[in-house]
Parts: structure tokens; C-alpha cells; sequence
DNA sequence: TTGATTTACTTAATCGATTAAGTTCATTAT
DNA sequence: ATAATGAACTTAATCGATTAAGTAAATCAA
């Protein structure tokens, strides 16, 4: 392995020179600097990032903590888009990603402690369970820290529109002649709580009442839930128009539900989905959901959180709401 | 920060003996290491990962290395599987994992340097382009890998059997009675290459001949050139009985152009995919696919190559077959 | 010309942990 | 009684890089 030893040998200076150099440090004279350089490249030295962590105390490494709990957390595809938008932004300024877990093998520690064990610079928390102590004790800690889709007291967090969302999904059913609603909810998250909120006041606004029954608890990403309660939805003596699945996944559970009771949508049913993963836009009849800003929100986690990394003294929490937008899609009739 | 100096402080002990303490060096009295311990745990002591890799020359961290250039890597499911059981496996042998890519931040690297410049032990490299000269940099250095879907002369691979599994499903569609089927395959990757051949070798030991412009190219994961290719086989003189995609996101595509021109599946058109991911088992009609065994693989890979990682000297590169399997689903429609 | 400043380095300590090579003291063997 | 052995530590070097503080030579000011 080739070290600045190496180079400081081969160029007759010393290691601190050397260092400074391929920082760029003013005090070296041009000459040097560009002798060093080259030499570096000639003996094909790489920086030693262990290392430099060490000395520095910053690892230019961010923890990215998607929690197994919710159920595969990676690979639902509204995760992964912020996965992959996280690590393009966090690799564009210079910081690589590792997974943050609670247990490594035989150790077992807590997120906090992984974190910094692994001496992650910051953490971006998506997926997670955040009634969870571990969370909550890593988001109080010293390491900087940005959630997705939840706020912890006055920090910094990445939030999708869901009141915004549900509202423009209620409303744009309500334009194409729907009355009568049913809404299937995932598990009780804030998120979720925010968007029974939405579709009740939105409702409400529009002048439509909705039947008891016509909110049904469910599972996220989880077809075979959504599809017991969309077969409950069926059983209500008032039977919905249309309805409201808490995934574009869970969707999919309701049309095989639906499909067994002969019901063809959007014929016989409207159904609206969310999130606007890119499958809800392949599939036949192309779904109506709402998408969320997958990438935007991955995008502005990594960079909020370095940026507080960077500039710990002037950081301000903030809480940045990411854009989404209506898929009209085919599966919602003008019954007007 | 609490560090070893800090519990041989309190325990007035060396460093040494906390650090062997800890470690569960022979040559340190239980009663020592025991208070040692419990002062480490009274102090709240974690170990520095940094630090330790800096002198041992272990990280404890395992790349893991999905090209984008395959459009988007992680976002399909078949990988975000692979993914997550590489990163379950890992984390249970006590490895974390860190991505790898080309260029971090202002630096440019190719993979190798990146591997190196984080001090990876070993490095899983998945979705990649294997044509490219940085894979081939890698593979060839003395960091440790293991590659999914692509052998490199005599190193460790984790493959799916295309092999067979492009065999079962001819074997399942002759048995419902197709004799002139249609193959849309992806990109001309080495898998690619064995599937084709698979084909038609079980094509021809089934005496079953393959009309020109039956096998034709499309893209992987993408259901608009699968759609174009479905087009232009709906256009032959002499339409197939069934078409066989490259894969079951390029299935939706597919469906989508057989709507269009009014033909039903299964009753007018059988349709076959490839992966057997989560998703295809949900859609509507169910889909006839083979299913890779997308955790067993990731599973075998980080395992495989942690144990390559500590026990360079008796390893001996492998190339395990992953078992798959058919999933019938419904969308080969028995027209014996 | 002489003291002050600037330039371009070097020296040496440091980050936190590991480990080969001592050292000390108690125990055992002869 | 004395040497040899072993247990239980300590000392000090080391991994590779950074950086505050120091220094020598060159440049400048008056």
C-alpha cells in the first residue's frame, strides 16, 4: 500500500509536507505541491480514509437506517427510489453510505451505538419505526440526524405533502361524480393519521358524509390485507364508488378481490392508489394514486444533512415538505 | 468519546491490558478482565471501528457494488432482494456494508480505488456492466469478491440457473400444448446469451422450431421496448401461441400492448416472465415465471465471501448455482 | 545594515486501538 | 537454595494521516 511515507521518501520532504500538499494547504510552494501530485499519481497513492478519519474525526460516511420492522424496508420500491436518491446525492458531495442496523454479529447495540461505532458523520432515517426508544435516543444524540416522513421535535425532517395529497386525490374523485368513499389506511403511523385526517376534513369541505365502515384499517404493501378489507368494504350494505388503497401496492390486492366478485375497475369501481411508484404507471388499467417525491425527498435528506454536518454552528432544523403530484391515471370513472 | 484510556484510567491498568481485556486475551486474570469489562460497560465504552481497522488492517465492511448503468440498479426488485439478504447475512457475521461507485465527491476513482480508499475486506458486486474494464480492475485486485450473475475466470460466483430455468418453462408451456412460442429477451449479457440458448436447445430437443423474428431484443426491466417487441411479433405472418419476456416488470409492457389490440391472457395470448419477484405473484392474472432465488443468492454471496475474507489461505473460488424454481401462475393458458 | 516579516518547509504530537517484546513477581523444580 | 517456569501485567511501537508549533532561509523595510 502506498502511503504519503512513500511519497514524502520519493520526493525528499517530509510526510507533513506531502499531506499538505495534496490538501492544497497555502504554505506549500507551487512547485513542490505539483512534484508531490505527481509523484502520488506516478506511485498510484490513495488516501487512506480510515485513517484520515481517525485523525479528523469525520468519516465522510453517512448511515442511511431503513428499519426491517415495517417489513422489507428496502424493497418497496418507494424506499429504494429514496435509497438510490440519498446515495447519488450523498456520493455527489463525497460521502459513501453504510447501512445502519441495530446488531452486528455478536455485539448488540443500539442504532445510536452503531452509528457510532461506524463513526457516521450523520444519519438519514427513513422507514423506521419511530415509536421505537433506539430511534428516538439516536435522533436526541449528538450525531446530526434527518427524517423521512416524521418529525421529532423542532428537527430537521423531509416531509411528503400527505394532507395535500389525500386532499388532491379526494377532490379529483369528487370532480369525476364519486359520493360515496371508502378508505383503506395502513398501519396507525403519523403519516397515516395525517392522511385519515385529510380525507375526513376533505370530505367534510366537499359536503360528503362518510358511512361508519368506509374507513378500514389495513397493512402497508401488503396486497392480501388490503384484499380482506376491501371484501369488508363490498360487504357494506351502502356499497362505495370508490376506493382509497394505502399503497399503490395494496392496490393490486384489491383488484384480485375485486375481480373475484366479478367487479371490474374502473366500471363497476373507481380505486385510487398512493405513492405513484413508477409500477402504478405500467400496469393495466394504469392506476390513479398520488406520487410522492421519492427522489426530491432522498435528494434533500442527503443534502440537509450534510450541510448540518458541514455547518453545525449555523444550522437551523428545518422541516422541507416535498412536492408530490396527481397521476390521473384510468381507474377512476366520471360517474358525473 | 469514551476510549480505552479512559477504562485503564479507571481500572489503573494499562491500555494494553484493556484492550486485551476486552478482546479476551489469555494472559489477563478473570477478576481483571471482569472489572475491566464492567467499568467498559459502567462508562458506556464502544470501540472505535476506525481506529481498529487503522491497525489491523480490517474494516470489518463489505462493499457492495451496483452499477447504475443496468438504470437504476437497486429500484428492481430482483436486486433490492439481493440486496437486502446480503446485507441481512453481513450484518449477522458481524460485517456492515458500504456502497461502491466510481467517482465520490470531487474524486474521481474507478471501483477498485473506491474499495480500497474505505478499506473494504471484500466486496459483492451485483447489476453491474461486467464488460467494463473498472469490474475487471477489481475483480483482478487483491480485494476479495464475489459475483452475482457473471463468472470471472476462476473466481467466486453465485449464478442462477438460466440454464435450467429457461429449460423448465419451455418444458411447462410445450406441456400445456404450445408449439410455436416467441422469445423477447433482454440486453446481450452472458445471461442473456444462456437463456437464448437454453431456449433453443429445449426448443429443438422438443422438436419444436422457432420461426426468424421469434427471438427478438428488448431491454431488461423495461416495459416500453417490450411492448415495441411484443408489437412486432403480433405482426408476424404467423403468430405465436405464447411469448416469453425478460422479465416480469417487461411482462406489464407487454400486457399493456396486448390489451391494445384486444387479445386477452391467457385465452388468446399465453405470456411467460423471468425472476418470480414478489410483484408478479400479486398482478393480476398471476404470472407463469421462474423464480430466481434472489435471498438465497445474496445470502450465499455475503457468506461466501466473509469466509474467502477470513480464510484467504485456504480458500478455494467456487461457483455456487442457485436453486429456482417455477411459479405457474396463470397466465399459459392449456391449449393441448 | 539590521531587525522584522514572510515563505516554505520540518518536527513532533495526536487520533484510538492493537500487539510484539519486555518486566515483575510468585510458584515450581532440582 | 537457586534456577527455571509461568502468570499477569506494562512498555512502546505501530497503523496512515493531520496539524499546531517551531525553524531556517529569503525577502523586505527603514
Amino acid at each position: 500500500m502506498v502511503t504519503i511515507t512513500d511519497i514524502s521518501k520519493a520526493c525528499g520532504v517530509s510526510r507533513a509536507t506531502v499531506s499538505k500538499a495534496l490538501n492544497g494547504a497555502p504554505d506549500i510552494a507551487p512547485k513542490t505541491a505539483e512534484r508531490i501530485r505527481e509523484q502520488a499519481k506516478a506511485l498510484g497513492y490513495l488516501p487512506n480514509a480510515t485513517a484520515r478519519a481517525l485523525k479528523v474525526g469525520r468519516s465522510y460516511n453517512i448511515g442511511v437506517l431503513f428499519s426491517d420492522t415495517t417489513g422489507g424496508g428496502i424493497s418497496h420500491e418507494y424506499f429504494s427510489q429514496i435509497l438510490e436518491s440519498v446515495k447519488a446525492e450523498a456520493e455527489r458531495l463525497g460521502y459513501d453510505i453504510t447501512f445502519i442496523s441495530k446488531d452486528l454479529g455478536a455485539m448488540s447495540m443500539d442504532y445510536y451505538e452503531h452509528a457510532k461505532y461506524r463513526n457516521c458523520d450523520g444519519v438519514v432515517i427513513a422507514s423506521a419505526d419511530f415509536q421505537d426508544p433506539a430511534i428516538a435516543r439516536l435522533v436526541t444524540s449528538e450525531i446530526p440526524t434527518v427524517t423521512l416522513d416524521y418529525t421529532f421535535d423542532s428537527r430537521t425532517s423531509i416531509l411528503s405533502d400527505n394532507v395535500r395529497g389525500m386532499e388532491a386525490l379526494v377532490r379529483f374523485v369528487y370532480e369525476n361524480g364519486h359520493r360515496k368513499l371508502a378508505f383503506i389506511h395502513g398501519e396507525m403511523t403519523s403519516v397515516t393519521q395525517k392522511r385519515i385526517a385529510s380525507f375526513k376534513k376533505t370530505c367534510a369541505a366537499l359536503g360528503i358524509t362518510v358511512p361508519p365502515g368506509c374507513i378500514r384499517p389495513a397493512v402497508y404493501h401488503d396486497p392480501r390485507s388490503s384484499g380482506l378489507a376491501t371484501r369488508a368494504i363490498l360487504e357494506l350494505p351502502e356499497r362505495p364508488t370508490c376506493i382509497f388503497y394505502p399503497d399503490d401496492l395494496s392496490f393490486l390486492g384489491g383488484m384480485s378481490e375485486l375481480e373475484r366478485h366479478g367487479i371490474a375497475v374502473p366500471k363497476d369501481m373507481s380505486v385510487v392508489g398512493y405513492d405513484g411508484i413508477p409500477l402504478s404507471q405500467v400496469l393495466r388499467p394504469k392506476l390513479t394514486t398520488y406520487r410522492q417525491g421519492a427522489e426530491q425527498m432522498g435528494r434533500e435528506a442527503a443534502r440537509l444533512l450534510i450541510e448540518q454536518i458541514e455547518h453545525p454552528d449555523t444550522w437551523l432544523p428545518q422541516q422541507v415538505m416535498a412536492e408530490g403530484e396527481l397521476l390521473p391515471g384510468s381507474t377512476v370513472r366520471n360517474i358525473g
